[in-house]
DNA sequence: GCTCATGTTCCCCT
DNA sequence: CAGGGGAACATGAG
């Protein structure tokens, strides 16, 4: 699920559920705990008082009145409030009301502590900038300076962050921009444009907290009939920066 | 049994 | 050094 629209979803639950609140006691699975036992991250969390978070990129950031809560949700995490037992609950933060509970199938997501500026520095140091929150200026030059196709550099977090497989075809596809080109190949035209579709993806897709499989999205034509909702031509699926890629080869030039 | 999965990192090439 | 390709991570779903 996580991309940056579900993200997003999850900085909502955060703060609207936890924020506030004092921790309890803290359960962490030994598999998500990245840089720190799971001891030491209750230890950290524990009679701590939970700010609003942040987000940058895919990252969701926890602060409290001492050490900062960082998660990444992979591709299967997810936050809830809440949550009934389940075998993929790998982390339980027990507060005033409720748990707060991050569940994630296949463990490619985890749990940091950052107990200062300079490890929170460390621990995103290669984020790039937030892909909603860039500027235009700063999006067309970091986008424009890449070598490689157009979705290798949208999918780099360290160019801009917070674009995934979905919404970096999905931008693509309401750019009218083949995934393959060269980024460096963008016209004056085509970089702003993309820019413009990047944040109208993003904004709209965050609202609803995930990428909508709606009519009118490529993301809902890839799994159902497989014709652009645009011209109506068979949709074009090929590996492209090491992801199964769709686009239409009618009206993505 | 097989393939594929909304992410990231690491290693080996070119 | 920058990118591309592939494997690895862990656990399913179809």
């Amino acid at each position: 699920m996580p991309e940056l629209p579900d993200v997003e979803g999850f900085r909502r639950t955060f703060d609207r559920y936890a924020a506030g609140k004092t921790v309890g006691s803290v359960h962490v699975d030994r598999g998500v705990a990245r840089n720190a036992t799971p001891q030491a991250i209750g230890r950290a969390l524990k009679g701590r008082s939970l700010s609003r978070s942040d987000r940058k990129g895919k990252w969701l950031i926890c602060a409290t009145d001492g050490a900062t809560l960082l998660l990444h949700f992979g591709m299967t995490g997810d936050l809830i409030w809440n949550a009934e037992d389940h075998p993929h609950n790998r982390m339980t933060l027990e507060l005033d009301d409720g748990d707060l509970v991050f569940r994630d199938m296949r463990k490619l997501g985890g749990v940091w502590i950052a107990r200062d500026a300079g490890e929170l520095d460390q621990t995103l140091a290669r984020v790039g900038p937030d892909a909603v929150k860039v500027s235009k200026k700063e999006f067309l030059e970091r986008v424009s300076r890449r070598r490689g196709s157009i979705k290798s550099a949208l999918m780099d977090q360290t160019v801009v962050s917070g674009l995934g497989n979905l919404t970096v075809d999905e931008s693509l596809w309401r750019a009218r921009i083949a995934p393959k080109r060269a980024a460096a190949s963008l016209s004056d035209d085509e970089l702003p444009a993309l820019n413009r579709s990047v944040n109208s993806v993003l904004r709209s897709a965050s609202k609803v907290g995930h990428v909508p499989g709606r009519r009118g999205w490529l993301t809902g034509a890839r799994d159902r009939s497989g014709a652009c909702p645009r011209c109506g031509a068979r949709l074009e699926r090929a590996t492209v920066a090491g992801r199964t890629t769709y686009w239409c080869p009618s009206c993505q030039t």
